[in-house]
RNA sequence: CGGGGCGUAGCUCAGCUUGGUAGAGCGCUGUGUUCGGGACGCAGAGGCCGCAGGUUCAAAUCCUGUCGCCCCGACCA
């Protein structure tokens, strides 16, 4: 039965409610799709309902096909799982635990690896039952620092997750060969529902090499840096992105003799140049400054040099020492053990063998630098690379440790430029290797009866944010509303009939029950409002086709036959009454 | 978590500086005229001014606390 507007519940509004600042956000409300309650909190009306089950159904659908069954596991899980894997920790107060009756934690589901490895530890044995990809669409939990943009990055939302089990990484059956099949599936996934994604590598982890991709909708709202190649050959996100070859430098003259310079209160490079410009009457630029941070991995230090106008790329820096445990260090540790945080320099390598000391290239040059002092409140002019480190006696290795920005060199040093974007995170997939069967000690025996840990893959999308996603992109939404993408359109065809009585009435019955048997959904203006309101309405909601059943039209046998997205015309066509089904079935396919 | 801001009608907001019995537009109800791109008139309904204390003869307005929300930043599968 095709829906009648006076039947179900569309609130639409006039004017957004202050809060909403993006596009997608905005439409989605006055559009009636969803209504908060909460903050990062959402009610999906019924208009939101049907776009997102249209969705989850297209996910549903390629998830199948490529040969993953669904399951669905609970929201609810034992906070000793998370304990177990560390990650309990890891995720902070992203995390929501909540006590029961008892006072024993739980934790509300933000993703389902140690449930899915539990539930592999009790009913996978043997190498016999892998290859297996499970997959479920749930609500996910997660205590956001600060929830936005409407249901782009809310506290409780719908996700797609999927895990796989293998013995090997490589050949028939092995992580590697799911993994494309996932891919694959992902890019089917997003073109059917009519969003535009770019594929971007992104942080590997453990396993190394190509083994974690984001899918990505290129969107100004988008929270996530990407950048490309202007080549066309290398796509990265900000936290994984190399950076190609740079020139070098370490010898080169001073500038001048090394100058103490009296910084009282200024441990920023935003607040040394400030003061340079008020105090000394010198311009500064953060690119003449050294900015120097101390990390530490085991008992050892590992300093950091970039460019004042740079950010370090901790996971760069962590590869360039060959370490795993590299964190940025603890303020009152590093004082105790002599470091004027703030007011750091290069030089603090000199004569310490506790330090390793890494330069981003751009870093590694002559000219003119400021950087810390190595003393509360100061910093010192005229630094140099040759004169105060390597000479002094102190080891310096250069390395990509910074995030790449826009203009860098590609990394595949083809002459290629890295462009900077942001995008809308909309999918992930992830090599895991045994990270979760290791820490919950899940074995299977293999061909030679041998205990191994499986490994596993992890495929995540956020199906909400495909919704929005599909408003974000260009061509998703004009000044009037959503135009929608007639995949997951809440309905295919709106009839609006000026008045709904008599002829027009019986016409727009008798059509809805003609393009529902055919599949397509309907749904009918059936309201007592003016026919301006009804159209500004049909704009606002985005339902990819309109019929307009009016007196002159309707005295020809005619129907008017509107395309939200404007492609028949601004005013639509006229189109016979008895031909407008078949139409209609031709353009949806 | 740091910085900034906001809580007054369903929504957008005014009123607060300078305390004196609550306002507009949209929406809603009734009614009449209208009826192909958010009509107009008339008559109405609707607010414990987030909550709790305090100051005062008197608090939406001043003070304190608290809760909620938003923006910028930091953080992040």
């Amino acid at each position: 039965m095709a829906t009648k507007w006076s039947n179900t519940l569309i609130p639409t509004a006039r004017q957004a409610p202050a809060d909403a600042v993006v596009p997608s956000h905005q439409l989605m409300i006055r559009a009636g799709l969803i209504h908060k309650l909460g903050s990062g909190v959402y009610t999906y009306l019924p208009l939101g309902l049907r776009a997102l089950q249209k969705a989850m159904q297209i996910v549903r659908e390629e998830m199948d096909k490529a040969g993953a069954v669904e399951v669905l596991m609970p929201t609810l899980q034992p906070i000793e799982l998370w304990e177990q894997t560390q990650r309990r920790e890891a995720y902070g107060d992203n995390l929501f635990v909540v006590k029961d009756r008892h006072g024993r934690e739980q934790a509300l589901g933000p993703t389902h690896e140690e449930i899915i490895t539990d539930l592999c530890g009790t009913f996978i044995e043997s190498y016999r039952d892998l290859p297996k990809t499970l997959y479920q669409i749930q609500t996910k939990f997660r205590d956001e620092f600060r929830p936005r943009f409407g249901v782009l990055r809310s506290r409780e939302f719908q996700m797609k997750d999927a895990y796989s089990f293998h013995l090997n990484l490589d050949g028939e059956g092995g992580l590697s060969e799911t993994y494309d099949k996932q891919y694959a599936a992902y890019c089917r996934i997003f073109e059917r529902c009519g969003v535009p994604y770019e594929v971007v590598e992104a942080e590997a982890g453990p396993i190394g090499g190509n083994a974690s991709h984001e899918f990505m909708v290129p969107s100004p709202t988008g929270e996530d840096f990407i950048l490309k190649s202007d080549k066309g050959n290398y796509a990265a996100n900000v936290e994984k992105c190399e950076i190609g070859d740079r020139p070098r430098n370490l010898e080169g003259d001073p500038t001048g003799d090394l100058e103490s310079v009296n910084t009282p209160g200024c441990p920023g490079i935003e607040d040394v140049c400030a003061f340079f410009k008020k105090q000394l009457k010198t311009k500064l630029k953060t690119q003449n400054m050294l900015k120097t941070l101390v990390c530490k991995s085991g008992d050892t230090w590992v300093i950091g040099v970039i460019r004042g106008d740079h950010e370090l790329n901790e996971a760069k820096l962590r590869k360039a020492a060959g370490v795993s445990d590299l964190e940025m260090a603890d303020e009152k540790e590093a004082r105790d053990a002599g470091f004027a945080i703030g007011f750091v320099g290069p030089q603090v390598a000199v004569g310490r063998n506790d330090v390793k000391l890494f330069v981003d290239p751009d870093a590694a040059q002559g000219g003119f630098w400021v950087t810390g002092a190595n003393e509360v409140d100061h910093h010192v002019k005229h630094f140099n690379w040759k004169r105060d480190v390597v000479d002094a006696g102190a080891q310096v290795t250069v390395a990509d440790i910074r995030n790449a920005v826009d203009g860098d060199p590609s990394p595949k040093n083809d002459g290629g430029v890295l462009q900077m974007t942001k995008g809308i995170e909309i999918g992930h997939v992830f090599k895991l290797g045994d990270k979760y069967t290791k820490a919950l000690k899940i074995e299977v025996v293999n061909e030679a009866n041998e205990r191994v840990n499986p490994i596993m893959g992890c495929y995540g999308i956020g199906v909400n944010r495909i919704l929005a996603s599909a408003i974000e992109r260009d061509g998703g939404n004009d000044e009037n509303g959503i135009i929608w993408p007639a995949s997951i359109a809440p309905y295919h065809v709106l009839i609006t009939p000026i008045k709904y009585a008599g002829q027009a009435a019986e016409v727009a019955d008798k059509l809805a029950v003609e393009l529902e048997a055919k599949g397509i959904d309907v749904l009918i203006d059936d309201r007592d409002e003016r026919p301006g309101v009804k159209f500004k309405d049909a704009d606002l909601i985005g339902i990819p086709y309109r019929i307009t059943l009016g007196d002159k039209a309707l005295a020809e046998q005619s129907v008017e036959l509107k395309a939200r997205d404007g492609s028949n015309g601004p005013k639509g066509e006229l189109v016979k009454m008895d031909a407008v089904v078949d139409q209609l079935v031709a353009a949806l396919k």
